[in-house]
DNA sequence: CACGAAACGGAGAGAAGTTCTCCGTTTCGT
DNA sequence: ACGAAACGGAGAACTTCTCTCCGTTTCGTG
């Protein structure tokens, strides 16, 4: 999906092993940024992934494009679970609805730093996937709110922002049980979205640069 | 408010630049903390606060100790907070309104963590305040439920989790701006929690205990 | 099955960043 | 104006993470 990592520039088309441990290495790093955040020490990602450090130096040149890889990823996992909502769901509001608890499931709460911190802004891939993100989540929403079912007064940045902070691991628990609320809480969220709106919003419509442009 | 300090414990009545910095120093961790979260150095702390880090260290014995006393101080507002919205407000939804309100601008949620980092699980005055904020926001929530206007099967622990997440930092912006969105966001969750309930929830209702012990 | 190429793991050197103390200087209060 | 108390900066000691080196193991093919 993401970037040109380090083993797919090989010329041949590498041992199964080391196609395994890089499959591990991936899977380990996404739970542990989602655990510890962006700046979780690589040994202990290696260890975590059951590999001794230097194989994920062999696989990874550094931490930036392991970041790189993993949330290439995950961005591309949530277009399509947009993609899919709004392509399977009849109902305007269901399909929004099913997008937001695909992307808990996703745990973009926890990975959306990486988006930052490890993703080089000009990349192509990365543009693009960011770009078609939007389209789909606004049609989403632009649906529902034509449907009658979601207050006006609200803007993209405002869904993706809460969805971000309701899926993050919750501070001081080890991360243990954020499942357990997310979706409970999500679905209050998404409770307060439906319209008729029930009180009067301060500030004005999140949009998606307000957040995106630091 | 919360443990005893260094130099609360002293005798004599501290000269009044000793104290003017202690307090400095106690505002400078509060903000620094809720940037860059309960890791952050020490001594970029005492920069913050326009002391040396010798300063610091002499009014905390460690960054245990600081985080307590801001922890604590933090949680002794937030029950304040709420005991006067219970005692001032007319309508109990409205009261309801008011502390989460109150406790977003406290920053509990960038604060949270501190509260399980740095906190002495068995210091008695931090019992209390824990005790008397739950109690308090216990009688908030069921006045809401009593007087019909907050749905029956939501819990304080939905409540709180849900405060403390969106009040965080947001990921990757460096803290800019989660005032823009928070409280448009808490409202919306608010708007979710009003009787009737308008779609069923997965799980139960979460407690205090749910996230306390870890 | 045996051989060479490729990948692996552990240990530790090197780099970076934090903590915390020492001590000469400044400020406060009487 | 004097002594006690507090201050600040610099740097030593320590911790922590990164990343490489090299001997060993695994894979795939002839």
């Amino acid at each position: 999906m993401g970037g040109m990592a380090t083993a797919e520039r090989r010329a041949q088309p590498a041992r199964v092993d080391a196609t395994r441990n890089r499959e591990r290495i991936i899977a380990a790093a996404r739970e542990a940024f989602v655990e510890h955040g962006p700046t979780v020490p690589l040994d202990a990602i290696a260890h975590r992934a059951g590999v001794g450090n230097a194989t994920l130096y062999r696989h990874f040149a550094d931490r930036h494009e392991l970041i790189h890889v993993v949330a290439s990823y995950s961005l591309a996992r949530l277009t399509e679970q947009a993609e899919s909502a709004l392509a399977e769901e009849t109902d305007a509001f269901e399909a929004l609805r099913r997008f937001v608890h695909r992307a808990a499931d996703e745990r973009v709460g926890a990975l959306c730093s990486l988006l930052y911190e490890g993703f080089d802004k000009n990349d192509p891939h990365v543009m693009d996937a960011r770009i078609r993100l939007e389209k789909v989540v606004t049609e989403l929403m632009d649906n529902a709110r034509e449907s009658g079912q979601l207050r006006p007064d609200v803007g993209i940045g405002d869904l993706m922002v809460a969805i971000t902070q309701l899926t993050r691991p919750v501070a001081g628990t080890a991360c243990a049980h954020v499942e357990r609320f997310m979706h409970r809480h999500l679905q209050l969220f998404l409770d307060g979205l439906r319209a008729p709106a029930r009180s009067e919003l301060c500030g004005t419509a999140v949009t998606f640069e307000d957040f995106e442009i630091k």
